[in-house]
DNA sequence: GGACTATATTCCGAAACGGTGTTACAGTAT
DNA sequence: ATACTGTAACACCGTTTCGGAATATAGTCC
């Protein structure tokens, strides 16, 4: 792993390292979408949205179809939701920890 | 997938957002290292060594074992590099594309 | 006790980022 | 052409975050 190669990787989880961009991407899950359906659905300004969506698709975890004046995106892929149950995971561990520690402390 | 677990899934992605604390990670990913081999290992100056040492620790992906006056970390688990497999395995992607691009333009 | 070392914490300046308002750019319809 | 709509681009501001210097804490050794 050079360091080179680690910005790259960093540059792709900072993408997921927001809020906002993960309930796109939540969204996105069900079915495609146009950016002012993400913005219902997300409850984003537009140019956020847009932003967000742009940022997205630059780094290839969503894709762009234009139709007339309407653009669908869509999700690219499901790595963004195995990346997402690892996490979970992690999580999930946390709180299982916290659960053994408070019954320890309390016994 | 609720909004206040998006969040907290997105504080860990954002842990994995920057070089440097990868950097760290896939240093400690080779053997457990005091602060001051980290420092070394990865170019960090010593009070940013210690700071993302702290958030890494604070996220659990990696534990804390403190021998008189040194503080030696380790790895928590192997979960950050199967993540950072799904974003290699990503990029991998992303290169082929541009070859596959490459080399149908200059056809 | 005091000197020394490894680590943690605090403070500060610079840069990056997210959110929002505004403007510009398509594309459609009349 | 004009009016209108969806999306993108730009500019601004507040917040966050990184890195480094200085300071504080903890542990060792004399």
């Amino acid at each position: 792993m050079t360091p080179e190669l680690l910005e790259l990787v960093a540059e792709r989880f900072k993408a997921l390292a927001e809020p906002a961009r993960l309930r796109i991407l939540n969204a996105l899950r069900e079915r495609e979408m146009t950016v002012s359906e993400v913005m219902e659905v997300t409850d984003l300004g537009q140019a956020n949205a847009s932003k967000h969506l742009q940022l997205l698709h630059s780094l290839g975890f969503v894709e762009r179809r234009k139709e007339g004046l309407y653009v669908h995106y869509r999700l690219a892929g499901e790595d963004v939701f195995r990346l997402c149950d690892v996490m979970c995971g992690r999580l999930a561990a946390e709180a299982s920890d916290r659960r053994r520690l408070f019954v320890e402390s309390s016994s």
